[in-house]
This record gives structure tokens, C-alpha cells and sequence, in this order.
DNA sequence: AAGTTCTTGTAGCACTTGCTACATTCAGTT
DNA sequence: AACTGAATGTAGCAAGTGCTACAAGAACTT
């Protein structure tokens, strides 16, 4: 029996996922460095050894976090355009809805939380993910719209406005003003 | 010089709007009862006695600041309605920008993830404060609307997603959806 | 082989967390 | 005045917080 790992150094390359498999689960804001450590396989002495400190942790996390989401929507990018804004809007609604998004979703309103109240790091990430987000619609706008950058940040804003009220429970308030918008089916906004 | 205030007996009527306070400033998740206490002019001991733990406490105070900002909202009802949902959007869209909503609106998206966590009492809040969001724009939707209350479902959604991405740094982006969207000024969504 | 630097383990410190045990004071009732 | 129950103060506990001191091994350089 050969000794399986010779010794797995680590740093904060090979940290980083871990560390943020167990944020995605369990949040950002109540965690600490011996639960994160853990969830990581080392103690929380190393990750101060490899981060500084703890803010510093809390930056680069959620620095590599906005990474790993912005190649998650990259992969989602459909070959062909939709033809419509309606199908647009209604892919990546559906998108949100895959189970590979919600544990980002979930995150992401502390993310906001942690943004508005200024928080170091957040405000980056934020950004970041919401630049991430509105690229991809425009790299979704229909061919031929008439405005397709403006049409862009119009379908973002509702389109977070639908994933909020969603998320607190008022699925069927965003389903109908989509509806009423023209620019949903009826199943849109679930 | 008599004795100013004989004995200000506690309960947890006259605790909540102090604690109300402190939670609009300092934020609700790293909320903890010494500083809580403190702000409301007592003790942790104090706090425990009254609300019997901490999580109904959290909850008891996030549901009175959901009355309060109802009642904050009711307050903000103009006279007379708006002559067209521009109008409307515009005037909602000025009161998140007065002062005395912009502590509620760094609350709420810690609600939001609360909410989107499962947090105990979250849920309750944030679909409280929503549903009085809504009836007041039901209220303020234009007379003679052709959909008053698709119209009002509608604008909520555009608002939520404006006011989040103005919150991440996204104002500019929010308010060119918003031209494009044919529903404001050039002035609207900073 | 010796020396130097990088990486890791073990203990621990000062502080904060939610909560409790115990005793005391106060208000109201009889 | 005596009793009763509600309200409050003092002290503390077990657990968890971020972080550090110290030392030891591992690895690389000369």
C-alpha cells in the first residue's frame, strides 16, 4: 500500500475552492475561520498564515466566488441567439432556476447585504458578478433589436427584480407584473 | 432640582424602538445583545428576560420594523394620484432617495438574505414589507390605468431590480434600462 | 553537511457570544 | 405590616472569536 498523498501542501490556490464550496452552502457572514479551516482541511492557523487575516480571506473568497460564477455563465451561453427579447428574458430566468445557479443566488443577497452596508471586498465582488451578468445579456440580445444595449440593462433590472421578490416569497407578484410587461409567458416568474 | 425620571420601567414596547434604532444604523446580522442592550439603555440580562431568547427577539423587532416602515410608507402618500405611471415610478422612486428611507433600504437587503437563507423570522418580514410596497403602488397607480394591477406588479419589479442595482454600483446601468424601458427621465435610476 | 527559508502543529490569550443562578429591590394586594 | 410576584443587578459559565508565540519539521540553497 503506497502512501497515497506524499504531502498535499497548499496555499491559497488549492484553499480557495474549498473554502468556497463551504460558503456557497452554509454563507458568508456567520463564517469563521475554525468552521472554514475545517470545511478546508487545515486549522485556522494556516489560513492565517496564507491570507494575513481575515478580511483579506473574505476579499480574495469572494474575488475567486465572482470568478467561478462568471465562467458558470459563460458555459451557459446558448450557441444560437434567441430570436426574441421574451426568449432572452425567459432563458436566463430558467437559468437562475438550474440548481447549478442557486447556491450563487442564495449568496449573492448577502453579497448586497454586505455591499450596502460597505463592507470590504463586497462591493467588488458585486460589481463584478453584476458586469458579468449584463454582458451575457448582451451577448443574448436578439439580432436585429432595435436597442440592444439599452434593451440589455432593461432586462437585467427586471430581471433582478424578479429573483428578489422570488426569493422573499413573491414569485407570483413578479410572474404577473412580467405578464403585464409583455414580455413573459405565463409560466415566467415562478 | 427634582429626581428627573422616577423609575422608566421596561418592556418590550418601550425596548423595540430603541433597539429598532440600533439595528437601522449598525445592521441586524452581527446584531449581538450586550451592544443591543446597551443602545436600549439595559442589559443583556434584561433583554433575555423580555423576549425570552434572542431569536425571538430578532423576530419581534424585525416585525416591528416592518410596521414601521408601513407606516413610514403610509406617511409618503401624496394627495393626489400621479397622471401616468412614469410619474408614479419617478415619485416612489425620489422617496427611496429621501433619508428617512435609506436606513430601511441597507436593512432590507439583509432581510433579503436572511430570507434567502431561511433565517427564523426573515421571511415574515421581507414578505410584509413587499406586500405594503405593492399596495402602495396600487394606490398611486395612474386613474383611468389600462391594467392597475398588472401595472403595479410591473413597476414593483422594475424598482426592486433598480434600487439593487443601485445599491452594487450599478445606478448608471440601471438607469439606462430605465430610458430604454421608456419609463423615466434621464434623471431617473441614479 | 550546514544553513536558510517555507510550511505546519500545539497552546494559548484576550475577548465576545448567548444564557443562567442567585440575590435583591420594587409595586401591588391583603 | 406582611406577603407575593414581577422587575432588575451582579457574577459567572461554557463555548466560540480572531489572532499570536514558539517550536519543530520539511525543503531548498550553498
Amino acid at each position: 500500500m503506497p502512501p497515497p498523498e506524499p504531502k498535499p501542501r497548499m496555499s491559497r490556490e488549492t484553499l480557495l475552492p474549498k473554502l468556497a464550496a463551504h460558503v456557497l452552502e452554509h454563507g458568508l457572514g456567520g463564517a469563521s475561520l475554525r468552521p472554514l479551516a475545517k470545511a478546508a482541511g487545515t486549522s485556522d492557523r494556516m489560513l492565517i498564515y496564507h491570507f494575513g487575516d481575515k478580511e483579506t480571506l473574505v476579499r480574495d473568497l469572494l474575488e475567486y466566488i465572482s470568478g467561478v460564477y462568471a465562467t458558470a455563465l459563460d458555459m451557459a451561453l446558448g450557441d444560437r441567439r434567441p430570436a426574441t427579447r421574451q426568449e432572452a428574458f425567459a432563458r436566463i430566468l430558467a437559468l437562475g432556476r438550474g440548481p447549478g445557479i442557486q447556491p450563487f443566488l442564495v449568496l449573492w443577497w448577502e453579497i448586497v447585504a454586505g455591499s450596502a452596508r460597505g463592507l470590504p471586498g463586497y462591493a467588488d465582488a458585486a460589481e463584478a458578478m453584476i458586469t458579468k451578468q449584463l454582458d451575457w445579456f448582451e451577448a443574448q440580445m436578439p439580432e436585429g433589436d432595435p436597442d440592444p444595449k439599452g434593451g440589455a440593462r432593461y432586462l437585467l433590472t427586471l430581471l433582478e427584480g424578479t429573483l428578489m421578490l422570488g426569493t422573499v416569497g413573491h414569485a407570483r407578484t413578479a410572474r404577473e407584473g412580467l405578464l403585464a410587461s409583455g414580455l413573459a409567458g405565463d409560466r415566467a416568474g415562478d
